[in-house]
RNA sequence: GGCCCUGUAGCGCAGUUGGUUAGCGCGCCGCCCUGUCACGGCGGAGGUCGCCGGUUCAAGUCCGGUCAGGGUCGCCA
């Protein structure tokens, strides 16, 4: 007999179904047993009139009964089992008003009775059982709802006749800073694990590709001790040709951020808010815009000092310049503008005018940094230069320097952290609850 | 890498000024039980107190070292 999934029982009519999943909780009474049975979608209640102590002359079917009770009896948290049973709607019945009646119950896998990991189980302990947590009904719906964001950012750039590229995750060489290599043996010579697609997707505007979009993983070999960073985590990027300037850049991603929380409300806003008691909503267009100096001035006013002296802001800047958006202008979101030369790499474009400062964005969502963007320098002598005054030897650089020596149009992108999308839209505390097998410092297992 | 914190039963924790046999909740096992739904009741098992050394009549507790992990900052997405 066909499975059914959980979720798909409550429109059918009272009769025969499969259901198969894993045993949640099992209620052993003496005259009637209750079994809570869980799938990818779902939970239901199974019952069993439970027939014990037989006669010596029991019929093969009382037999067949006390046995069932017998193994319902002994059924572990977490065995897998797939149950063909009577569906009866019935109100007594709390999780969903229906139940199913067990008819024939298979214990497909048993599990060990003592789980390693409980609800209240530290973070860490229960990454270390990634598979068990993850039977979690929130785990669940995040991961969903991460297909749901992946699929609509997708949706709109092959729309809008965006190219999707798979850069190299092997590289000969850096592209943002040397410390933050894993290196490693590449037969005679060496190679390197991308920190970024950045130079491999910007490769495509000579190639003439216009407008190009990556998810794919990055790599940083830093020892970062934070709930926002790991040494492997997946980054969504897009590059895009003949911009004017960084604000075409900021437009075209705060759309496609509209379009991807519009799905994921539609589709999960309701189990989103039951879940994680977030009420997720739409952030309107456009998203505030302000400048870099401004906002320090924003936090100076708010009292807030900022200790780092090379005029970024910090977490907690961060975290109140945030506030004061939300106070100020209703949104969730704010792009941070105009950053300084000394504080972006060489490849950002600097203002027309004014070299000190860069046509660059961070992109701020509920108070911490999701996303960086700019404008690229396509303009070769000055990019060689910038090189340069960051202390990077272009000889290094050559294969890259050569994507502007034959015809290169103006152009920029974002990267975006997708885990800190996730983090922050749900109101969780750690892209470690956010990503699928979270990879950091300590952690290579599972 | 800096600063701070934590290692006691499968999980979450308590453990006084150093003092008898290291406790509690959940889970697990057994028995019992009005259709339960966080089911309930009774009973039970389970610990080299991260590791090494020191002080002491006596160390889970104090000291030194070491290992493992966490938080935060720096760095960033």
């Amino acid at each position: 007999m066909t499975r059914t999934v959980v979720s798909q029982l409550s429109p059918l009519p009272d009769g025969p179904v499969t259901v198969a999943g894993w045993v949640e909780t099992v209620r052993d009474q003496k005259k009637v047993q209750f079994v809570i049975l869980r799938d990818e979608s779902g939970a239901v209640q199974l019952v069993n009139p439970a027939t014990r102590d037989l006669e010596d002359d029991a019929t093969p079917e009382q037999q067949a009964a006390a046995a069932l009770t017998e193994t319902i009896g002994t059924l572990a948290h977490g065995t897998m089992v797939r149950v063909t049973g009577e569906l009866k709607h019935d109100e007594r019945v709390k999780l969903g008003g229906l139940e199913v009646k067990v008819g024939t119950l298979e214990v497909v896998s048993e599990a060990i009775a003592e789980t390693p990991i409980a609800e209240d189980s530290s973070l860490d302990k229960r990454l270390d059982w990634r598979f068990l947590d993850l039977r979690r009904p929130e785990a669940n719906l995040l991961f969903r709802v991460q297909t749901t964001f992946e699929h609509a950012l997708r949706s709109y750039w092959v729309e809008r006749d965006y190219i999707e590229v798979h850069t190299p995750k092997l590289m000969a060489s850096a592209s943002e800073s040397r410390a933050e290599l894993f290196e490693m043996e590449y037969f005679e010579t060496k190679a390197y694990l991308a920190q970024s697609p950045q130079f491999f997707k910007q490769m495509a505007q000579p190639a003439g590709f216009g407008k190009v979009f990556e998810i794919a993983p990055a790599f940083r070999a830093d020892p970062s001790f934070t709930s926002r960073h790991a040494t492997e985590f997946t980054s969504i990027d897009a590059e895009i040709s003949w911009i004017d300037s960084h604000e075409d850049v900021m437009a075209m991603q705060e759309q496609a951020l509209v379009a991807a929380f519009t799905a994921v409300v539609e589709k999960h806003g309701a189990a989103i808010e039951a879940a994680f008691e977030v009420s997720l909503s739409v952030p309107s267009l456009p998203f505030p815009r302000i400048p870099l100096a401004e906002a320090r001035q924003i936090v100076a006013d708010g009292g807030y000092e900022i200790p780092r002296t090379d005029g970024d802001l910090d977490p907690e800047g961060e975290r109140r310049l945030s506030a004061w958006v939300k106070a100020n202008h209703g949104h969730d979101f704010v792009f941070v503008t105009d950053y300084a030369t000394g504080i972006r790499p060489f490849y950002h474009m600097r203002r027309e005018g004014d070299g000190s400062i860069t046509n660059s964005y961070d992109l701020l969502y509920n108070g911490t940094e999701i996303s960086t963007g700019a404008q690229r320098e396509h303009r070769v002598d000055v990019l060689i230069e910038q090189a340069k005054e960051k202390g990077i030897e272009p000889e290094e650089l050559e294969f890259y320097l050569d994507f502007f020596r034959y015809g290169v149009p103006p152009h920029g992108g974002f990267g975006m952290g997708l885990a800190r999308v996730l983090m922050l839209m749900l109101g969780l505390g750690s892209i470690r609850e956010t990503t699928y097998l979270f990879r950091g410092p300590t952690r290579l297992l599972p």
